[in-house]
RNA sequence: GGUACCUUGGCCGAGUGGCUAGGCACCGGUCUGCAAAACCGUCUACAGCAGUUCGAAUCUGCUAGGUACCUCCA
């Protein structure tokens, strides 16, 4: 149990900082034991599983007579038969490709729980049946997982339900791809498994720095996500300059003055960015019309363009709507640029520079801006005075 | 070995038969006292081979490379 803790623990405070929303119950499988019991019972009354030496199994080949088992995946059972046939250790079974639904325990496995058929312990795919059903219903609308999850645990989990309830109860499956480090996958012998931390950190071989978690999680939101994602340090930092440079267009927008009517036309971004999201999540394209929109706002702060206020509005409200509550995207600003006083200490020291410049004392101008600048700020001049900001 | 999917410009990444996203980098320009930022412009790709079609990145076949699953554990 503290094992689990210690990485429930890790990935919840990862997920926090990634700004993944916590879900409202996350169920554990340990905690649903008599749920995953009745279960069994469901689909042993339905004539699709056997009892066998304690151990409980579907039946596959009866249920594949009635239904179709691996319509997710798109395998056919004579191909799982013939590919699995020649394994061994497996005589409880009446077919390799049944599986377990309750499992007796050997004397020396530490699960341990009493069911009608042995002391023992459930199925891998029943906890999904069990508590999917019990929170959302029979039928609910989407579930999600890893594409490395479809088979077999999804195609069993369709079959358990569609057994036992006599529904698939699944509406939508969404499944992620996996993620590539450097075009390769992740693994722990290939020396190139990288956590959450290490990439917040920069703490390893294959990083060049570390990256912010909004930029890991804008960075994965750049790809569709049934594609596979490739992590590596040169896309990371393409990644973290343009959603700066999209974070601080948004700020700007927020600042911008209205004129009295619109120079360009702004058309319909919240439609184009509705349209790309019912497009099975397409973020993306969603990310690619921001960027456009983007340009707009940037010429209306050289003042190269004019915006009126219902245009600002609408802009407004579409960029906080997808950037923030869609996206997820949280502006990186540091708690330190909100401290007034020093704020106005580092307004003092411009000013004083926007003095020199006036008097085209360069030398003292340049010495300002060349201080704060190895100081880690961001210095902008601007037509009537300047910008500036902590750099990331 | 079997099944499925993928291969796009220097890098990342959309796009499913004609209109050829977007980001990052590079280069040129505007602006600037010089910079930075911003803006404008340039670079025009679809693994290879063959085929279907008036027309293919997009359809078909083959080849090469990659990924996932096919066994335990979740």
């Amino acid at each position: 149990m503290e094992i689990v803790d210690y990485y429930t623990l890790r990935y919840h405070k990862a997920m926090e900082m990634l700004n993944v929303l916590p879900p409202s119950i996350e169920p554990k499988a340990s905690g649903h034991i008599m749920e995953q019991i009745e279960f069994v019972e469901k689909i042993l009354d339905a004539g699709y599983a056997y009892e066998s030496d304690g151990s409980v199994y579907f039946d596959v080949e009866k249920y594949n007579k009635d239904y179709h088992y691996g319509i997710l995946s798109g395998r056919n059972i004579d191909e799982l038969l013939e590919t699995t046939r020649n394994l061994d250790g497996q005589s409880e079974k009446r077919r390799s490709v049944d599986f377990a639904l309750w499992k007796k325990a050997s004397p020396e496995h530490i699960m341990r729980w009493k069911a009608p058929w042995s002391v023992g312990f459930p199925g891998w795919h029943l906890e999904c049946s069990a508590m999917g059903t019990k929170y959302l219903g029979e039928e609910f609308d989407i579930h999600g997982g890893g594409m490395d999850l479809m088979f077999p645990h999804h195609e069993c989990e369709i079959a358990q339900n569609q057994a036992g309830l006599g529904k698939s109860s699944v509406r939508y499956w969404m499944h992620n791809n996996m993620i590539t480090i450097g075009g390769q996958k992740m693994g722990k012998s290939l020396g190139n498994f990288i956590t959450l931390e290490q990439f917040f950190t920069g703490n390893h071989p294959l990083l060049t720095k570390g990256f912010s978690p909004m930029t890991i999680r804008f960075f994965i939101l750049q790809a569709q996500y049934r594609s596979t994602v490739d992590f590596s340090s040169e896309a990371l930092e393409a990644s973290e300059k343009g959603l700066e440079r999209l974070i601080e267009g948004y700020a700007r927008l927020q600042n911008l003055t209205a004129g009295e009517k619109s120079s360009i036309e702004i058309g319909n971004l919240r439609e184009k960015c509705e349209e790309a999201m019912c497009d099975d999540l397409n973020t993306p394209i969603v990310i690619s019309h921001l960027f456009e929109y983007l340009r707009i706002i940037n010429l209306a702060h050289d003042g190269k363009e004019t915006l009126s206020q219902a245009d600002l509005d609408e802009l407004n409200s579409v960029f906080k709507l997808f950037i923030e509550d869609i996206l997820g995207l949280q502006s990186t600003e540091t708690a330190t640029e909100g401290i007034e006083a020093y704020r106005k200490a580092v307004d003092l020291l411009l000013n004083i520079r926007l003095e020199a410049k006036k008097n085209k004392d360069w030398a003292t101008s340049d010495k300002i801006r060349n201080e704060l600048t190895s100081y880690g700020f961001e210095i902008k001049d601007t037509k009537d005075g300047f910008e500036w900001k902590v750099a990331p």
